[in-house]
DNA sequence: AAGAGGATGAACT
DNA sequence: GTTCATCCTCTTG
């Protein structure tokens, strides 16, 4: 399948962006290894307006500097000193915004990511939670800022299904609740209704 | 230089 | 439902 191509990262609409990913396939290469994982449930974040986003306010710091860089790299940032959590940057340079995802399902190389998780059997912990699936695609905070748009990166997003408006489900996003009002009800999290691979 | 807290997950009661 | 592991980043002094 074609990677996504640039256009597809440029627009300023990073909730209507977080839909479009969804049915999205997450490919990566890392440690000589090949898994796949089709996006499932994906949430938006907005700076400068959204409080939950890392780079609220515009705010620029070392580690948040690739989010105002081109859409289209990785954003990985450890979260709790324990996981790792995937984004992908959108909209043009200087425009902080970013797109969490935070499931998917288990499409090739099972065996991979079963070992990554020192799991045996498959189950819905494989790859259904944001920290756990950056697990089981071998993804770390060394490759933030990773280019996913070149067909031979380490990681890399491609063409998947056209997923219906009508099969797309919405809500609040999970975990921001510290941000307060009004940031931590915006309906920004979106996933496929029926799959089963969603983390809650 | 030091301290607080976090876009989670697992293991509890 | 609750607790807590674990460490990096950012803020403050």
């Amino acid at each position: 399948m074609p990677t996504l191509p640039q256009e597809f990262f440029r627009s300023t609409d990073v909730v209507q962006i977080a839909r479009e990913l969804l049915g999205v396939y997450l490919v990566t290469n890392i440690g000589g290894e090949k898994t796949v994982g089709k996006i499932v449930e994906t949430e938006a974040y907005r700076a400068p307006d959204d409080r939950a986003c890392h780079a609220w306010n515009n705010r620029r710091t070392a580690r948040t500097e690739v989010m105002f860089g081109e859409g289209g790299h990785a954003y990985v940032y450890l979260c709790y000193g324990v996981h790792h959590l995937f984004n992908v940057v959108t909209a043009p340079r200087d425009t902080a915004h970013a797109v969490l995802i935070r499931a998917v399902e288990p499409v090739e190389n099972l065996g991979v990511m079963l070992q990554r998780r020192g799991m045996t059997a498959l189950a819905k912990n494989l790859t259904a939670g944001p920290g756990l699936l950056s697990q089981a695609l071998g993804i770390t905070t060394g490759w933030s800022g990773t280019n996913l748009m070149l067909p031979d990166s380490p990681i890399r997003l491609e063409t998947g299904e056209k997923i219906s408006d009508s099969s797309i489900a919405s809500g609040k996003r999970i975990g921001v609740e510290p941000s307060g009002e009004p940031f931590k009800d915006w309906p920004w999290r979106f996933w496929v209704k029926d799959s089963k691979w969603v983390s809650r």
